[in-house]
DNA sequence: ACATAAGCGAGACGGTACGTCGCGTCTTTAA
DNA sequence: TTAAAGACGCGACGTACCGTCTCGCTTATGT
């Protein structure tokens, strides 16, 4: 993205603006999305002048992917001692992560990419792969554990995990989503009492092999 | 939107007309998103003139969301006999929406309607509340006939459903996605089941805690 | 220069705009000259928008070309009785159109016309032309009299009297330049003499007939 | 305009590049007037920084100034026998100093410094002093000779002298000015003889009315 | 010899104008 | 009355140049 070449002669880059462009370009996004998210105004704000903008940026879709990118790695992974702890966790982590604007918008920075022409495809790619892997390693552990079996269907049970909460979001009406993180403890129990259930059938569909008395 | 006076003296209007703008207009977002999609270009595939645009939807909102509602019903809800019978016609419909432009593109204006200041709002609702009260009727019957306790997390089932079949077609790769209409019915499946498990073990529950016991 | 087809549908244009624009240009460059002479100006002080501009004319050298040959015919030949009065009329005219923004401005663009790229040379030839014409038509007149032999250099004497004017208004200083059209007779008078004396020694010198009774 | 004091420590500048920068603006503007004259495009040709430009040249007019003033004096004053020789050879020197691309650029300097906000009225001031004081003496020696009376208006000769060469050039299209120096004497020629008609005239006569009698 | 000082090429920086294109409005002719 | 056309004021696009500002390097003088 940026020039990593040696110092060489000439003043060198501001290694501050890149954070300040970033979140300028967060906080523009998240308030006007595609449509009122320009250049001109993301200078202003970080402010800057536009060159110094298309001196490290090629295009708009360049910026938004990189802000997106240098801001999405807020999840914490509490390596706990239990499915049941982690799971909880991952969910009540991921239910902050999309209601801050940041975190939304990496969503829609991803849905975005889904068109022909958008030069998204990288952003794409980099938001589908951190959550996997980060969802992978929960239900890694929980596999060695012995609260998984290894053939369990690791893939869809993330999907679910991750699409319960992002359609949970999603439909909220505005009013709701505002007012969402003062109790997010009650939207996240009922998310995950489900994937848990839907894991536990799944391990006895699959297996037969319960996992109701498997830790601790 | 459009209005239903008596014919009356002057210029009939074209009734074809509407049809051709929302088709262009889904099209044109799906190609490019928000970023590409501009009026002009509508009226330019629509063959018709920006006037008679703006004489019928008083925005680039307007437009995008009438386009959406007026497309967004092809969901066939199959009242069969079982629930798994009906979840998995119904994850099969929605997974083949999701697949096409303007079902996709549905959920894009649900996603950019998050934002303030986009008028989006009426079509966000919109598209809530039609797949709210079609999953609700589904999980009625269900109940109805057994198959589901009456104190069973009707919307967060719902929202299991509906977000894992959106996160699993969000994280396909372009390719990937332009391929999977080939062979749905093996990405319906583990899908089908999974929500099926969390129903049975949701059903042997109460709303409480229903797999609390698995711990401690 | 603008479009001269049939009206047809659709809004017609502005018809007070040009005139307008090309007031506006004409203040802009003779307040600054080419640097800053803006197109962001001439449309901010004409009250319109830069499309406007741009619909009318291709670039910043067309408008001003345009402006400057739209005002560039306030020249009074007055038809007097004799070569002394025409050549005094004519002075005391071009002095006073060279001290005007305007006409000033028309000489600055035929300099600037004699750059390579610069798109000015349809500008360049109207003026010359323009002016050379008119000066023809009197010393054809003055031939005519009997005040003048056919075979006087009539361009040399042409570019004369233009020039001796042009260098006299390009040696004042600023303020002299804007004290001079109060007192234009005093600096009229001595260049009318000098152009008539060399028109009369000419006469002179190429045919030895005498200019000096010739008129009344 | 350069720093005249000791050399103390430190690097020296180096000698060549002002002459260097001078060509180089000289035909940067030579080539495409103000609009395409760029502190870049010269430091470029130059082979510099822009730093050292404006280490030297406080702003683009203070740059062009200084190439006009330092390329302004090749007029090459014969001290003849006569006043025909000497006008003769000033004629042919001028015609020859504003065909080349120096010559005619401080030309325009001197037109572009009667726009205010120009900061060129030091130029402006330079080439007419200098020009002025050329054929001031030109005259002097006339006079000294007999051949001029004293009371001569020698400034408007002066002006007649340079604004007939200057316009001539102007009056030139593009390929006659090319052209135009292979057969110069055919150009000066008829410039030089009315010059001396006007002075042979002006001689005659005294200041007020000297063709006065022609008329009335 | 070695610090000190200035010149120099390079190039990032906050601005602003360029000429293009889309917005939503307006004003016309044609159906 | 509606359709099609297209001019209008506005403002963002991505590029280029302004004049300023660090940089690293070079080339001198003065210890």
């Amino acid at each position: 993205m940026t020039k990593t070449s040696r110092p060489g002669p000439g003043r060198p880059r501001d290694p501050d603006m890149e954070e300040r462009v970033a979140a300028a370009a967060l906080q523009e996004y998240g308030r006007t999305g595609w449509s009122g998210f320009t250049m001109d105004a993301v200078a202003r704000r970080a402010g800057i002048g536009k060159s110094t903008l298309y001196l490290r940026w090629p295009s708009k879709e360049a910026l938004i992917r990189y802000a997106v990118e240098k801001h999405s790695t807020p999840l914490t992974f509490t390596d706990g001692n239990s499915l049941r702890e982690d799971v909880t966790a991952l969910v009540t982590s991921l239910m902050r992560y999309f209601l801050d604007p940041a975190g939304w918008s990496s969503v829609r920075v991803a849905m975005d990419a889904t068109s022909e022409h958008t030069d998204l495809d990288g952003a794409h790619a980099h938001i589908v792969t951190m959550h996997r892997e980060a969802a992978s390693a929960l239900f890694q552990r929980a596999i060695e554990r012995g609260e998984l079996t290894p053939d369990a269907p690791i893939r869809t049970i993330t999907e679910a995990l991750y699409g319960t909460v992002l359609l949970h979001i999603l439909a909220l009406t505005a009013p709701e989503r505002a007012a969402a993180s003062e109790h997010i403890d009650e939207d996240v129990a009922p998310i995950a009492e489900l994937i848990l259930a839907a894991v536990a059938s799944a391990a006895h569909a699959t297996t037969g092999a319960p996992v109701s008395k498997t830790s601790r």
